[in-house]
RNA sequence: GGCCAGUUGGUGAAGUGGCUUAACACACUGCCCUUUCACGGCAGCAUUCACGGAUUCGAAUUCCGUACUGGUCACCA
């Protein structure tokens, strides 16, 4: 009896070598330099943010040296699957810009070297582990769950390291016959990688973030398939699907640094070239019970999720700013340099990236998000606000489209000089900063808002600027007449002259702009009121002075 | 506990032996501009890079030790 009747006995019908998938997915064609990425999430819920991140990076890096990013799919855990999640991740990529040049869902696939999707590659996994077990480099495990459990017990009472090696490798011992008798005897198990390292050994290995690392080699014996659907564990169908995938570089959370060592152990049992690994830091949190930082998590932290943006209304570019700082923080400045390009022109380098976690400053980014929508045209901040609300408020929506001209006016308060306003943060917020603006939301919402600060005389004096009022092209114009009218009505036609002497004057100009202000918008801060005189119109501001005056 | 990594201001960080009296950005504070709020402008905000020691003419940058924090040690990825 020698391996390869073993081999033959646990796959039979496995014909294909791993000659053969050599050949069917050769090397891929690429200009010198060209990278080959790739986002491999598993299809058990939303998005997190730390998997975006890691996804930008692979975007970016296969984009800017005209490479290849592909998407695939990692469903070998079928007992966490999560229906759609790969449509989710598909329709928050596409929110940013971001194409999987190859791609699986929904029945259709995109590129020549799929299946992208892990359940549909069995064969493939198979054909690799009977090589393996051919080789001597695999063999079946018999060891019950409940076994491994008792040992991994008595290790830790022992104070030895955990884990199936060495002389705890128990059925790394048995001989082929026996192997083969217990197959036939229908025991359920689980095939193991034979490793080849001694732990006491060290080796360097080159991580681009984090640079030369040392560490201790493989001697774990991993379950490389799973004894339930025979499908493998991440470990291998890393090694064969980005081996056959051509991926150059493997972006991944540094939570995998410590698997480094069977990853290459296993690369190295197929005579393969590795990767090139970049293992970027963990996006954390400050805990509030504890103070300390730990990993940002999907059920503790809504913005771990991204959803959250979508549903704040954070324009995409702006996320995509607050990541790509995260992944080099000359992001920014690069930026600024090249307003003209867009993130994936930007030269990323994992040497720059920081080795230690993150934090997601959201601070940072409403910063990030006002000075983008700042940039913004009247028009696209229209049609933003209003697809966001069309999803998370249509009665807001319907406003919108209703009064389209007067909404387009409003996001063009103080929008077109040379250093626009800067209020919106996100499309959440906007209707509340703007819907005083609105006849129908003022009449209803504002009369409460309003302090009683106004006297009866300045009300008068109000009523008596309305009827003059008239609308100027020029800011200036207006301010112009409004001073014309403060000294008709013995006020100061600035503050610095009424500061002169106080006691020849009722007041000044701003005064009366202030209480205009406030009878007007129902509010003490506003943008230009100017500009919003211009989109409340004459008949607005008769009509809400005598409003309020009715409310008091 | 073993193995690995990290530790620069309120935050993200730049920095890889002298150009650093530690860049830049966010936040914060003050002043100026001003019809409000913003915007903008100016200024302030780490004599110091977790701590201790070593190497060196010289260290945030190299080495050793300590502390703390994080990751990992599944038939999960």
């Amino acid at each position: 009896m020698t391996t390869k009747d073993l081999a033959d006995l646990i796959f039979p019908n496995i014909t294909k070598t791993v000659d053969d998938y050599e050949k069917m997915y050769p090397e891929r064609g690429l200009k010198e330099g060209a990278k080959v990425t790739r986002y491999a999430p598993s299809p058990t819920g939303f998005m997190h943010i730390g998997n975006f991140l890691s996804a930008v990076i692979d975007y970016v890096l296969a984009k800017n040296s005209e490479g290849v990013f592909y998407l695939r799919n990692e469903d070998t855990d079928k007992a966490r699957e999560v229906e759609h999640a790969v449509e989710s991740i598909m329709k928050i990529l596409k929110n940013y810009d971001i194409y999987p040049d190859e791609y699986e869902y929904e029945n259709k696939i995109k590129g020549e070297y799929g299946p992208y999707i892990q359940s549909e590659r069995k064969e493939i996994y198979h054909a690799f582990i009977k090589h393996l077990i051919e080789i001597g480099r695999a063999y079946p495990c018999f060891c019950s769950k409940e076994t491994l459990e008792e040992q991994r017990k008595n290790q830790e009472l022992d104070k030895e390291r955990t884990g199936y090696y060495g002389d705890y490798a128990f059925c790394r011992h048995l001989t082929i016959e026996e192997q083969m008798s217990k197959i036939k005897e229908g025991i359920p198990y689980v095939i193991r990688f034979k490793s080849s390292g001694d732990f006491n050994k060290k080796f360097i290995f080159d991580d681009l973030v984090k640079g030369k690392i040392e560490l201790p080699e493989n001697d774990q014996d991993i379950p490389i398939m799973k004894s339930d659907n025979l499908l493998p564990t991440y470990h291998f169908a890393h090694l064969v699907d980005d081996h056959l995938m051509r991926t150059t570089h493997v972006v991944r959370g540094e939570e995998w640094l410590s698997s480094v060592p069977v990853h290459i152990d296993l690369f190295r049992a197929f005579g393969f070239k590795p990767p090139k690994y970049i293992h970027i830091p963990l996006i954390l949190k400050k805990d509030e019970e504890t103070g300390n930082a730990r990993k940002i998590s999907k059920r503790k932290d809504p913005e771990a999720s991204m959803q959250y943006y979508e549903e704040k209304g954070y324009p995409p570019l702006a996320v995509i700013e607050a990541i790509m700082t995260i992944a080099n923080s000359n992001y920014e400045e690069w930026h600024q340099a090249h307003p003209e390009s867009t993130f994936i022109e930007f030269p990323f380098s994992p040497k720059k990236m920081s080795s230690s976690g993150a934090y997601f400053d959201l601070e940072k980014l409403d910063n990030i998000s006002k000075n983008y929508i700042s940039t913004l045209k009247k028009e696209e901040v229209y049609d933003q606000v209003l697809s966001w609300a069309k999803k998370y408020d249509p009665s807001f929506a319907n406003l919108l489209e209703k009064e389209s001209l007067r909404s387009i006016a409003i996001f063009n308060i103080e929008r077109q000089q040379k250093k626009p306003r800067k209020d919106f943060v996100h499309w959440s917020g906007v209707k509340a900063q703007i819907s005083y603006l609105y006849d129908q939301y003022f009449f209803e919402d504002y009369q409460k808002t309003y302090a009683d600060i106004t006297e009866k005389e300045t009300i008068e004096l109000l009523k008596k600027y309305a009827n003059i009022y008239q609308e100027y092209d020029t800011e200036s114009e207006w301010f112009e007449q409004m001073k014309q009218f403060a000294i008709q009505n013995n006020y100061a036609p600035s503050p610095k002259i009424y500061q002169e002497d106080p006691t020849l004057y009722k007041g000044h100009v701003g005064m009366i702009c202030e209480s205009l202000r406030h009878v007007v918008t129902g509010k003490k801060e506003t943008p230009n009121l100017f500009q919003i005189l211009k989109i409340i119109g004459k008949d607005g501001l008769l009509k809400r002075i005598e409003f309020y005056e009715n409310g008091n």
